[in-house]
DNA sequence: CGCAGTATTGAAATTTCTCAAGCCGAGTGG
DNA sequence: CCACTCGGCTTGAGAAATTTCAATACTGCG
């Protein structure tokens, strides 16, 4: 592991940081330098480890370098619903700055790069300087906003709808973050998950797909999600980009 | 509404706010200081009538004074999906802060009175008070957490375990801002809206809402919930407050 | 009294789930 | 190099939950 953390310089992860903070609040150059005083540490994981379990009280907060992690809520019975997704610029659990207790857990879909930025160090620099925390607190709140549309996803689409839905959705993410060609992104999830995302179970995650790439709408094989038809697609999953406040 | 305005000195607007934010962060005399020199516009409202709507661009933010506000979204076919309910010491659209478009509609579900909050006045304070900034912030934290519920909520559960989590939640929420006697709550909702927020049909809800009231759990009549049953009712939910972080 | 909106009921239609089995491809050990 | 295994994908068919449609009560209010 400090293998990886010499291969990801702290330069880095500030650069990284402060080009996601940018584009919600333009950051002074002071701003950017208190950042760089951050100490992060980078860790890598392997799919599917947790990094942080419902209940616990974390005293880092996550951002994502590399990989894709998963918010997750756990329910009596152990089944799983997943609640968001995260890729590389991401930082899937500032939340956990205020709210100290987790009510979720956060898991890598896949093999992982993070770096840990310490709370007290986030405090400090937001307390003295009002732009970074403007810039942090507009990243949770674009985080709400998909979680908004995650309900209207799950409470008035049907199976088709959603899936469609949130494919659009995870390749326009995708895009915002530099990671799509435009029409196709990394997926690294199995129908499986997608369901406990979805809520529908593997068959119908199954056969939905297969529709949709019956009519020539999608593509996804092997961890690669291709979208053919994005106009279609949008159409059938009634999806208006407009919620995604930039990227995060 | 001047008539209103009247009824409601700026003081009273300010002494409510004081105490909902101080619950999420104490505030020191000078905090709230600066928060006695907003200048909030006191407004009623009449059921249904909406307050902003999807795309606009509001420059005050909403404190709810009286009655209960929903937050919507509106489909492509024009169907409705609730996201959240507010009652007295929300700020139900503080993200606008920040999210300058509206990607939901805010409406009244019910007679309503409500206080407008400058953005100008909110960011001018903020910027000189970080914890006042944090106090807000950390109220859109509890916000999202909420909707972290209603996804799952939505995804993994049951029409029966759906509306009894959905009664558990409203009526602790109407709790923890002291708007309830303990198990009874003002709900003021047709069973319609409800369908609209716990993605069911009405004649879903109706018989739902027939069996929990046949085993004794809820009572619903007259816009007032009434909880006979706890116990059971948060079993059959699989309710598990943790998530209500504190108020809000 | 009578309207409008809301609640309730029955029954058929539809969607989605569950169960259970078979398949497929990648990695492994003989 | 092949058989084997494992996880994930696919399929079929019956079961269950939920929706839709349509008709019938109820209730508060002008």
């Amino acid at each position: 592991m400090s293998r990886y953390a010499a291969e990801t310089p702290v330069s880095k992860v500030h650069e990284c940081l402060v080009e996601k903070l940018n584009r919600h609040r333009p950051l002074s150059p002071a701003d950017s330098a208190a950042l760089a005083r951050l100490k992060p540490r980078v860790h890598v994981l392997s799919r599917r480890a947790d990094i942080v379990r419902q209940g616990d009280h974390p005293d880092t907060a996550v951002f994502v370098m590399d990989g894709m992690l998963g918010r997750y809520h756990t329910l009596a019975g152990g089944d799983r619903q997943y609640l968001s997704f995260h890729v590389a610029g991401d930082l899937p659990d500032i939340q956990s700055l205020f709210l100290t207790t987790m009510d979720h857990s956060l898991c890598a879909m896949d093999k992982a790069k993070i770096a840990l930025l310490p709370h007290e160090q986030l405090i400090e620099i937001m307390r003295r300087r009002p732009t970074v925390c403007f810039a942090f607190w507009r990243l949770t709140l674009a985080d709400a906003a998909i979680f908004r549309q995650a309900i209207t996803n799950l409470g008035s689409r049907t199976a088709i709808a959603r899936v469609a839905h949130f494919f659009c959705e995870q390749t326009q993410r995708a895009r915002q973050s530099g990671l799509s060609d435009g029409n196709s992104c990394h997926l690294p999830l199995s129908q499986e998950e997608l369901g406990q995302a979805l809520g529908l179970s593997v068959v119908s995650v199954n056969r939905t797909m297969q529709v949709l790439r019956r009519q020539g709408l999608v593509e996804f094989r092997g961890q690669r999600l291709t979208i053919k038809n994005w106009g279609r697609l949008a159409a059938v999953g009634g999806f208006d980009p407009s919620y995604l406040y930039d990227a995060e």
